[in-house]
DNA sequence: ACAATATAGTCAGTATGCTGATCATCAGTA
DNA sequence: TACTGATGATCAGCATACTGACTATATTGT
């Protein structure tokens, strides 16, 4: 008999529903309503502005139909500009603005703690173990999403 | 410089997200459409007959609101039957009709060798080690979800 | 220069998940 | 019995993700 609840697809499936509720939890105790994928383009966009859309996917791992909405929404609340590409008409152009880039430091230590809330089932010995693996498996499935991470950074 | 792609959140959304395109891969080539969430509720009825949704969904840690629409669509495909409770005219009661049995039968290799393929980034060695703390990690966040897991399996 | 191809982005449609509200029904109690 | 609260299910609305198709613009090859 085997139980959907010891396979890894569902375990995966549970434990990233939580951690977006934890993620969810901290960020609006300090009320904000960024969601982790909002997060992780500002996080990229800080590091590499002027960033286009499919390169901003790419090293997030993002599909890049996805990212349309997920810019669509940092724009309205006008945490970013998207701006025609100079040298490409076809490209949009990401940059922060100020309240973006106060919103992003601001939320950087409840993410962190967000982080360490979702290993807390773990023992300290373990955690570092556990995120080695996590690492090592994703990388080894990475090309089987339709959004590849894709590292040129 | 704190990069997203070493944190667990978001290493655990890169892994779901391949995780559900390998699945959806290995069903395909089987001439299937089922996401791993129908897969699931349909290996849980099939061991319950006659549960109902809300149990259903503490079974499997969904959300109730979820439920409704994997049921709605299960049915569609006439994998299963909803049928107004005898002793409760609130709850719907659930159960697989012969093709979803057969369904799920037939699938079962094939989400077997999804789950395989989903750890092959990672020494066998290795395999065993990383389910074992998904397991203890997911355990540790479950009361932290809108849907935790209620196993009075 | 022109045709073929590739790329950036969007749109329509579908499936999970969530929040919060509502409705119907059931169970316990005054 | 009538009231109160709890419960099963649904609905509207939103945010990720996916598929597949489409437009506009660049690039490449002849």
């Amino acid at each position: 008999m085997t139980d959907v609840n010891t396979m890894p697809g569902h375990l995966i499936r549970r434990y990233h529903q939580a951690s977006v509720a934890i993620f969810h939890a901290r960020v609006a105790e300090l009320g904000y309503d960024l969601t982790p994928v909002q997060y992780a383009a500002l996080a990229k966009i800080e590091a590499q502005p002027g960033i286009d859309q499919v390169t901003l996917a790419g090293l997030i791992a993002y599909d890049r139909t996805t990212i349309g909405g997920v810019v669509d929404r940092l724009v309205q609340k006008t945490y970013l500009v998207r701006e025609v590409s100079a040298t490409d008409r076809r490209a949009r152009v990401l940059k922060l603005t100020e309240l973006g880039v106060t919103t992003l430091h601001r939320l950087a230590p409840a993410v962190e703690e967000a982080q360490q809330t979702m290993l807390s089932g773990l023992e300290p010995g373990e955690q570092a173990e556990f995120v080695r693996l996590l690492q090592k498996a994703t990388a080894g499935v990475n090309q089987m999403s339709r959004a590849p991470l894709k590292e040129t950074d």
